[in-house]
This record gives structure tokens, sequence and C-alpha cells, in this order.
DNA sequence: TTGTATGCGTTATCAC
DNA sequence: GTGATAACGCATACAA
């Protein structure tokens, strides 16, 4: 931290690299904007003027007066939770190389914070916004649907989009692990999960649905917390599934990988053979998941597409202003894919 | 998406509320930023307006007006690396609840990259600049020197602050690993490194400094590539370390957990005996790290507190503007520790 | 190709 | 306690 070199005190602006170039501010806002009708020998003028005296464009002052803001606002649920890095990194691929600025806010899976959050990025004029889920406040949606700015629901999908939805069926995932569980010839399978958003519980709807339809469903082998998932967590939880069933159970689908990791790990210390006595399947297929041992089942997903389609459908929008003639998808399908390991038969 | 409710097209602005409200607009913004001189009538009066027109304050006209913005650039070089995800989270549980948004940039370990960022958020009015460690490029430097914006730089400890530096000295932790392999006997160590940004080239300095120290420096132990880590690549290169030293190796220092989760599931299935023939030592001790067989070895260090404690003092330095006599320390040590499992002796 | 006038939506300043 | 006026720094629209 230091004090203003020379014109100590003063911001600079357009006008005093303009009296350096001896040109119109105009004149230096277009060589800043890269503007080509601007002669050569002029905008080098220009240029050396700007380097010699370091200035650097207002922002605000550029936003209110053009009301264009290379502003992408992303809302998502948690910072924990290694699934939204790579959402992230599609996101920050996408947008950062087109110049656009990523604002993120964290919504601590509350529907209140995410309005707060909505409200104050609007305020912002983001040319796109990308949300998780579609368990917004009434107020939220309306606020949206006003704005007229893309909105792209990720994750999850939703019910009724607000614009687009990029995502995939938790409730066919969920549906699918127990239909491999089942096909492994395990059937007292259970269930634990933590936190238990909204997706989470929807895949734990289709794993009950595609259960019950084998008639092999009992809810008191689903354990569930509302609290972080986490390695511990998962131990933790499967001490207590096994408690509950007074180990009447083979096979467990854990919600995410990590849970997973902890419940392979208690199985050990109580002997448990997996796979054969015992199958584990877990969800989002992290790295060290085929690195486990055994190797663990889980279910791919496409986190960093998500992130990426979600930027790319929003240029779309950006791009094509009200071009009905070729509409843009309003829910593009990510699809999910199961991986067998060593932890399921 | 939809169209502007009632007054499709235009934005709402304070002059709207203040019409509908019967009042000036500067008595709006009164209320809007909750000023207390505002009579309570008039308050409740000004409040219905703003509701029932869904008014939401254009940020950048208050930004340019005001050269306030509530807004915290942070720069870090990877969105893969977990380590940022808690970094970030100690940023974000600090700022938000003070109402500042934090606009990330991900620099992908290049300065070139930072430098640009830099520009770009010097140009939004930031209150603070959280970076990560010390090798900006000198324009970049010269721009935070020259903005007086409060610039804290963490992870590491680095040479000349630009103004402020909270981290931990990635030498020192580098030599405690090499100290402690050393007191468990292990006397042919090597090390496994990738990406080797300016922090990881710092521990493995620490480390061959020890090793020196102790003549049992062997240099062809040490096993780097310029590429992220990750558990596979852990594994690839404890294969290159063996095949290169024929096996003669007892021991080594990863620069990260995964890297370090990748050589123990390497050195089973080598048959290596962990930790009796062959000490691992990882680095961050991320959750996996207590719950990989044989638990690992590792250094923990409070990425959580580098960036809360970040936030922290920016927050001091806004809010007592040079304020001489209560000097802010302009080194905050977060310190590190040591982590014995069972990966070592 | 370059410049002039004007407005973007808000807040600071100073009246009332 | 409330309001009028003038910035804030830039870009749009148009003129030259």
């Amino acid at each position: 931290m230091a004090n203003n070199d020379s014109h100590s005190g003063k911001r600079l602006t357009l006008k005093d690299v303009a009296a350096k170039a001896d040109v119109s501010p105009i004149t230096v806002s277009r060589v800043v904007n890269g503007y080509d009708g601007v002669r050569a020998n002029v905008r080098e003028k220009v240029e050396a003027a700007i380097a010699e005296l370091g200035y650097i464009p207002n922002r605000s002052a550029s936003v209110l007066a053009s009301s264009k803001s290379k502003l992408i606002g992303v809302l998502i649920p948690s910072l924990s939770n290694v699934v939204f890095n790579d959402v992230l990194r599609g996101i920050y691929d996408i947008a950062t190389p087109a110049n656009y600025q990523v604002l993120l806010f964290n919504t601590h899976y509350s529907a209140a914070e995410e309005e707060r959050a909505i409200r104050t990025l609007l305020g912002q004029s983001p040319e796109g916004l990308i949300i998780t889920g579609g368990e917004q406040t009434t107020a939220a949606k309306a606020m949206l649907q006003a704005s007229a700015v893309p909105v792209v629901q990720i994750m999850g999908e939703v019910d009724n989009p607000i614009d687009i939805n990029v995502g995939f069926s938790h409730f066919d995932a969920g549906a699918a692990v127990a239909q491999l569980l089942l096909d492994k010839s395990y059937s007292k399978i259970g269930f634990i999960g933590a936190r238990m958003d909204r997706r989470t519980c929807e895949r734990l709807a289709g794993f009950e649905h595609v259960l019950s339809a084998a008639n092999s469903l009992d809810k008191t082998r689903v354990i569930t917390t509302p609290e972080p998932s986490s390695v511990s967590k998962g131990a933790l939880l499967f001490r207590e599934l096994m408690t509950i069933t007074k180990g009447d159970c083979d096979a467990v689908f854990c919600c995410n990988d990590d849970l997973a990791l902890g419940v392979l790990h208690e199985s050990k210390k109580m002997q448990l053979k997996v796979p054969e006595k015992f199958g584990i399947c877990g969800f989002n297929d992290i790295e060290m998941a085929a690195y486990a041992e055994p190797a663990l089942s889980t279910v791919r997903v496409n986190r960093y597409n998500m992130g990426s389609k979600a930027m790319e459908v929003i240029f779309e929008k950006i791009t094509s202003p009200g071009d009905k003639t070729t509409p843009i998808a309003n829910y593009i399908n990510t699809g999910f894919e199961l991986v067998t390991r060593k932890s399921t038969r």
C-alpha cells in the first residue's frame, strides 16, 4: 500500500489521458475499447499516454454509461463441496477468455441467502446468471423473470425452468444405482445421505422408487442427516445403519463419494467383506473413488460440462438477442454414467 | 426470462420510486442506504414504494458516485486445487456478513494473467485485494502500490510484501518434514512434486536444506513435474522414482496429499511395506489423509484461517484509515503443524 | 477519422 | 428532516 504516485489524490480519467495525448476523451475511449476507426499514429500516441500515466478505466462509469457489464453472476450453495470446483472451472474456462467476469456467491443452501444474492446481483446489470437448482423463493423467481437477464439453473432437472436448465435427472440416477445393486444380487439395500438438499432427495426418491417396485424397500435402511457430508460422517452413519438394522443390510448407496469412502473405511474396520458380503456405491466419481481399496463403484456426472455448457448457453442468448428463429433448448441434459468398480460384485 | 412487467423497457430508478412515494430521489437513496435521519412515516412510505415497484438500486451508479464499492478482489492460481476451497470459505465467511462482495479470478499460475486480472480489478475500485504469493510482475506491483488499496498476499511468506502478508514459511515446513523423516530413521529420502509453483519449490528447498545438512541429500531422488498434481500423477511419479533410484529409497515427501495418496496406492501394488520399509509424508492434511490405509502423515496448514485472517486485516485497514498509531503487522504467520500418522514409522 | 453534447443512476454538498 | 444541484467517469448519438 502506498500513495498515488504523481497525481496523488485524484484518480486518473479519460480526460487526463486525452490531455496528455492531445486528443479528445472519446478518442481515448475508442482506443481503450479497441475500436477500429482510429488512425494508427493517433492510437499509438494514446496508448503511449495510457502506459505512461498508468491509466485504468473506471468500470462503474463504463457500465453505467453503456449498461454493458460483462458480468456473470454465479450462485452456488457451498464452497466446501468439491463438486462445485469443477462446475466453476467450467464456467470460468468459458467466461474468462471472453473477457467476462464472474461474481460468485455462496448461498449456503439457503433460499433466503440466495434471494439476497440475486437482488444484489441484479443491481449490477449482469449479462447472465447461473444458479443452482430450482428452489428459489417466489420473490427471487419474480425478480429474475422481470429482469430479462438470461438465467441458467444448473445441477438438477428443475420443474418449471425460469429460463434455461442445464443438468441431469437425479431421480433417474438414483434409480439407476438401485437397479445396479439389484442386478448385482444385493437385496437388503440401504441408503446413506447427508445434507439432504433437493437433488440428494431426488436421488433417494429414484432409488426408493426402484427398490419399492422390486419389493426390496425397507425404510429403516435409509439413514440421513441434514448435516454436511464428509468422510467421517460416512463412517458415522454407516455404524448407525448397522446398529439400526442389526447388520441386516448387504449394500448401501451413498449420496456422494466422501460418504462412501467413509463407509468403506468403516466396513474394513468391521471386517465386512466388500464387495462379497457388502456392496457400496457412491456418487460423483471424485478422483479418490478409483484409488480406494476396493475401488469405489459410483456415478459419474459431468460437472465441468454443466458449468461450461451453462456459460455457452448464456453467450448464445446474449449474441442472438430475441432471435426467435433459432430457439435455444430450455433443457440441456448433461447426463450421468454408472461406473462399476470393485466395491460392488 | 421474461419482459419487464409494467414499465417495460426502462429500468427502474430512484426517480421512479421517488415519484411513487412523493418524495425526492435523495430521500429514497437515504432509505435504501439505511440512514437514520429519515422520519419513520416517510421511510415506510418509501419502503412500500420500493417493494411495490420491485426497485433494485444500480450499483454501478452508486459506486461511481460514492467510490465505495464493497468489493474485494481475490486472485487464486487454481480452481482445481482443494486447498483454495478452504481459503475461499474463510474469505467469504468474513466478507459476506459484512455485505462485501468477492470478485474471484483464476490466474492459472500465470503472472501475466494475474497482471491482467489486477488491472481489471483495479478498475472497479475494490476496497481490498487478496492475491496469492509474491510473484507478481513488476508492472502489477507498481499498479498495486499506486492504487493505495489494501493488498494481502496470502499462502506463502513473501519477500517484500506489497502491503500485508498472511501465510507461513513453506521453507520451514519442508525442512520440518525432512527432519521428521530423519528422526524416524529414514535415510534415503526422496521428494515427489507436481506443478512446482513458488511455494512448492520453497518446501523442496527447505527439505533439501535439512537433508543436505544431514548429509542425506541425493538429488536423483527428487522427482518433479510442472504438470498439475493428482492422485494418479502421484502413482506415476512414484514409479519413476523407484525406477530411477532402482528402489534405493526408503521414504518420500510428497508436495501434497493427493500425490501422497497416489504413492500409497502404488506402494501397495508394489508390496512395499509402509511405514516399515517405506515412509510417506504428504502435505495439506486433506480429510482423506486420515482415512487412507495406513493413515497418511502430513502437514496441516490453516487454510481457512489464511482466508479469514486476510479479510479481517483488510477490514482493519479499511476502518482505521491511515491510523498510524495502531500499526497493523505486515506479516501474519498462520503457521503449520506436523501430523504424524501411520504412513511413517 | 475525430470531436461535441448529453445522459447513465446515484451520492456529496449545501441549502432550506 | 428534506430537497436542489452538481458531480462521478464514461459511452451513445450525432455532427464535423
